[in-house]
RNA sequence: GGCGGCGUAGCUCAGCUGGUUAGAGCAGCGGAAUCAUAAUCCGAAGGUCGAAGGUUCGAGUCCUUCCGCCGCUACCA
């Protein structure tokens, strides 16, 4: 079983000031926000969440509130006052050489304000050892190493108390002991994955089920805030840590990177129109490496759908059903025998969920990609068109042409995940049932079938011009 | 300043604990084939593996130094 999910952290002071401006009051403005444009995200990259959280839910601040006041009822919350620079965009708070020359935010330009109030804080300083014991005892709680490596030293470094409310902020969630202060708005988004959790599903509880099974997917900015802070507090409040944290890297489009607050996410998304949801999907697990960077660019994302996808898979798929259109009038007759795809499927089989196991998307195209240019070669070495002018050959010819089927058949089902369209249309356009289970990625499961006709390309040309507009 | 890492064919990168002629994809070059979205397949060529030393019978692969990049971290979140 598994519980996808995903939302938006929407208890930031920006978006009370956005809201002024827009002249609205901030539940109004944040609610356009994310039914306008958030919500319907994953659908449009083709990702189908459990559950979308967002941290306005009420369900979500009745926890936040029980969450917090565990770690208070534990003694691990004082009462401190604190003074410096803060940058309203990151929400967060900056130390003079975090500024540019000028006095301003790296990442966002702007000037960030001189706060100074009373707050609540976390004794995150109390943590260390437990924290320390953590990562000797879950070598694999960070992935990749390297992201281990960093927050396991920034641990070793020494940690510093922080505050977990703002006073004076009316959005957010209320302090339970003290309503004068909301939850900072880092701790509450936190806090989501284990909130969701206790609402998504109304009457249900699914933390028995999801937690602390849990495996968090993010991005390398945040690091810090998932990989110390998160396990921290849910130590504080008498809960287990999640299994295991993925730190992705960054997908540079041009230079610039994507993300949600620089607000270029939209672009790329845009090429979604003029190649297709799949194409993009297969596009970011091709061009990146487990956990690093990865340098993406519209001329790239051409250049692959057309080689990788147009010409190694989809006119091998144009192909193959051209020639059992052709030489057997649409029919797959089943021909298994000692193939040399038994074994290589069954490698397939086996690779491609141990490397996903360790999140290696682009290591596990590869391997599919490997048997796709293997059924190419393979046509060439078999030459169908010379068996099919010796009847002596016809059996040959038979194994030749299920091969090809079962192999594209069982790359089809192995490539699901990455193309969720296309993939039904190879088994469909190969007259077999659209049962996407993972033990057919295996030899000799194509079933017969009739009236095989030369597929329409997967993945048809797209003029440049087109591509450039 | 401290700690990681990176620098390998024109381009993007693989190369685990050191061991026969350093690999892949793409581009470029030559060829084959004609089933196919003029797609595919084969072949050759292409690298003093950032630089200089060192260890070793033997080093992209270990050590030292240097050059050039990048990440985290340090003067209180």
């Amino acid at each position: 079983m598994t519980f996808f999910l995903t939302g938006t952290d929407e208890n930031a002071s920006k978006n009370v000031r956005a809201a002024e401006e827009a002249g609205v009051d901030p539940k109004t403005f944040v609610d356009g926000l994310v039914e306008g444009h958030w919500r319907p995200l994953p659908a449009r990259v083709g990702a189908s969440p459990d559950f979308f959280i967002r941290t306005t839910d009420e369900g979500h601040h009745r926890f936040v509130q029980e969450f917090v006041q565990r770690i208070y009822d534990n003694g691990h919350i004082y009462e401190d006052n604190y003074a410096g620079l803060y940058c309203v965009s990151c929400e967060e708070f900056k130390t003079e050489d975090q500024l540019t020359p000028d006095g301003l935010c790296q990442e966002h330009g702007t000037k960030p304000e001189w706060i100074e109030e009373r707050n609540w804080f976390f004794r995150l300083s109390a943590f260390q050892e437990q924290l320390l014991r953590l990562y000797d005892e879950q070598p694999d709680f960070v992935v990749p190493d390297f992201r281990y490596n960093e927050a396991r030293s920034f641990i070793e470094g020494g940690l510093r108390d922080f505050s977990l409310s703002r006073a004076g902020q009316p959005w957010g969630v209320p302090v339970p002991w003290d309503p004068e202060q909301v939850v900072y708005v880092w701790v509450d988004a936190l806090i989501n994955y284990l909130s969701a959790l206790t609402y998504a599903r109304p009457g249900e509880d699914l933390r028995a089920e999801f937690w602390p099974v849990a495996h968090h997917l993010i991005g390398k900015d945040i690091l810090r805030f998932h990989c110390v802070f998160w396990p921290a507090l849910l130590l504080a409040a008498g809960y287990d840590v999640p299994k295991q944290i993925f730190v992705h890297g960054w997908l540079l489009f041009g230079d610039r990177k994507i993300s949600k607050s620089s607000g270029n996410v939209i672009e790329p998304l845009e090429l979604t129109e003029i190649y297709g949801i799949d194409a993009l999907r297969f596009y970011t697990a091709r061009v990146t490496r487990f956990g690093q960077d990865g340098n993406a660019s519209a001329d790239d994302l051409h250049e692959r759908y057309e080689r990788e996808l147009g010409n190694d898979l989809g006119n091998l798929l144009s192909r193959t059903t051209a020639m059992i259109a052709r030489y057997r009038e649409g029919r797959i007759v089943p021909a298994p025998w000692e193939s040399p795809f038994r074994a290589e499927l069954a490698a397939l089989a086996r690779e491609v969920p141990e490397r996903l196991d360790k999140y290696d998307l682009s290591g596990a195209l590869e391997a599919i990609w490997i048997v796709i240019r293997s059924l190419n070669r393979y046509v060439e070495e078999r030459a169908p068109w010379q068996l099919a002018k010796d009847t002596t050959k016809s059996e040959e010819l038979d194994r030749t042409l299920y091969d090809l089927a079962d192999g594209l058949r069982a790359v089809a089902i192995a490539l699901a995940a990455y193309l969720p369209e296309t993939s039904p249309r190879i088994l469909s356009a190969l007259g077999q049932p659209e049962d996407l289970a993972w033990e057919g990625v295996a030899y000799g499961w194509t079933v017969a079938a009739e009236g095989i006709e030369p597929a329409e390309p997967l993945f048809p040309r797209v003029e440049l011009e087109t591509a450039v507009a």
